[in-house]
DNA sequence: ATAACCCTTGGTTGTTTTACCAAATAAGAT
DNA sequence: ATCTTATTTGGTAAAACAACCAAGGGTTAT
């Protein structure tokens, strides 16, 4: 493997790293839906305003999210919306796995 | 949320979690191009044996891959072929990000 | 039976993540 | 200017992760 090959599977598995956090994989999931400012994300889930901005600067890090700032309030969005595309998939491999997965997907 | 709705999320940040690793996902990667065995990958790979093969189950608790005892050796191979499909995705994530990101994926 | 090979498991250590709290910054409202 | 409101940053402690080494369990060959 070369040192650039070895940089790209680096850079892919970062952007997957970011999404592997349930907290974060909801973000991402809500901010399909269109963007949201850091307060109406907080609202919806138990967590700490600390907590959830440390996880969007994550998704931002990996180049996942942009944000910005409009009056008091920042905004994120999808960067590359086809980013989701990929959760059929994700959820067959929850079909396949086990008894107690299938109840979750359907 | 639902506990039911939580559940389906860690479940799925997990799978993306398990390829959240250079390592295993050059792995699954690997593996896209047909089963393998574990010496196999320890062969093309810079790693201990026991550092791969506790990758492997990582991807096998997430439900990426499944193995199968074939005399002396384990082989390994994709449980569900699609998991990679989102690749150019990520890549266009990467496109999208940084000018020290484009040659990468070039 | 012994040896050699393939793989997993257990243990250890250092690193990374995560979550919360408290403090700091920035912008709009009074 | 002061006070909220919205967000980030810094610090800290607990938990999870990753890599290596050593040891153990099967399986085939001698």
């Amino acid at each position: 493997m070369t040192a650039k090959e070895k940089a790209l599977i680096e850079a892919k598995a970062n952007i997957l790293k970011a999404l592997g956090h349930p907290t974060r994989l909801w973000m991402a999931e809500q901010l399909a839906g269109g963007e949201k400012c850091v307060c109406e994300l907080v609202e919806d889930i138990d967590a700490d305003f600390s907590t959830v901005s440390k996880h969007l600067t994550v998704l931002k890090q990996a180049g996942v999210v942009i944000d910005e700032k409009r009056g008091k309030q920042v905004y994120y969005r999808l960067k590359v919306p086809c980013i989701l595309q990929f959760m059929p998939c994700i959820e067959a491999v929850l079909q396949a796995t086990a008894q107690r997965h299938i109840d979750l997907v359907k």
